[in-house]
DNA sequence: CGTTAAAACTAATATCTGTTAGTTTTGCAG
DNA sequence: CTGCAAAACTAACAGATATTAGTTTTAACG
């Protein structure tokens, strides 16, 4: 079989990774062989191991770059000073726009952390847990000044958060409805409900 | 080892379906193995063979159910005459109420039905777009009629579907939050959204 | 053209996979 | 107690699994 191709600006490993996220999310982690992601490159499955570790080192690189990416975002948002409801909004915007940037990593990393190696795991769902509880303590904050109704707080993170998570629809409908229109639709709806 | 436990009121198939329902969930159907569910109860894996004729027929089974009991609800939904907040109201209840009862068969129907085997994971979908498809007509029925705000009714419909597909936090929380607050809060949340 | 390192290959490993065949044990009905 | 079916067992299967060791090919550079 030939080499990996890449056009230059996707390192071997990068273009790796890129075939593993889009293999882990279609047919998840467990489901997935080595055999079948070398085959989605063109190569041999043994040749894989001149770039890589092992199978779970994959997992934890897409997991990882997910997570730092919204801890990273997360930073920045608590330390703007702009209106709670404000924040929350971005906070959204930002899951709508990874998801529609880099669906397959996203995917992987909501639906396929389970299987990361024990070590990685726990570092995971500490940085996890510590989102929720930033976008939980964000909530509280808008109940406490009147922005918000008074509802509980960590219901509210885990509804929002469930639903963007859950997203995948623009697999199939960004080619009928613009993206704007799934952003804006999604976070009214998220904020504003749909009653009217 | 011994037989396989149960009281009357479970028969052994179903008290391998439990616990099938039960590992699929934790460790993904590719991620467990027969051996495993065998171990679960106290049998070895050739043994379950008695019972069963496959492990896809143990992931057609739950699926099947859970599909079942979905698109049977529906169908009275959309039956009753009231108006279309109290149905939409109605539908997002069942899935919660389903999630509280049945958290292993819902969540192993809505993250592992790709596993099915080709033949029922075909009707499977169909059933699942089908049941989008009325969710989404019911939207713009209320567009229609002024009682929902004027949002592109697919969006919703996905928003709503992958906000309760994605729960999972009576699992943590139901101890320190009544089912009736999450319940009602979630549906408050997803029909007249967070903000006053 | 010759050297060299990167990256492919083949062969092989031990372990795990779902499942079968054939046999023994269990426990209830007569 | 006997007989019989249900349900357990052990042994074994062919194929897949991630990964290793060792070897050959590739391709860029002097």
């Amino acid at each position: 079989m030939g080499k990996i191709i890449t056009d230059k600006s996707l390192s071997k490993k990068d273009k790796i990774l890129r075939n593993a996220a889009s293999l882990f999310r279609a047919r998840g982690f467990t489901g997935c062989s080595m055999r079948e992601l070398a085959d989605s490159l063109g190569i041999e499955a043994p040749s894989l191991y001149n770039h890589i570790g092992s199978k779970g080192e994959l997992l934890q690189h897409i997991c990882e770059k997910v997570a730092e990416s919204f801890t990273g975002n997360m930073k920045e948002n608590v330390q703007q000073e702009v209106p709670v409801d404000e924040k929350l909004e971005n906070l959204i915007r930002f899951h709508i726009r990874f998801m529609m940037e880099d669906f397959d990593a996203l995917w992987v990393a909501n639906h396929e952390w389970k299987h990361l190696p024990p070590l990685h795991l726990k570092t995971f769902l500490q940085q996890r847990k510590d989102y929720e509880n930033n976008f939980t303590t964000l909530v509280k904050q808008g109940i406490e000044a009147g922005q918000l109704k008074n509802l509980d707080a960590s219901v509210v993170t885990l509804t929002i958060l469930s639903a963007v998570r859950g997203l995948e629809f623009w697999q199939r409908k960004s080619k009928s409805i613009p993206d704007s229109t799934i952003e804006n639709d999604v976070i009214h709806h998220l904020l504003k409900g749909i009653m009217k």
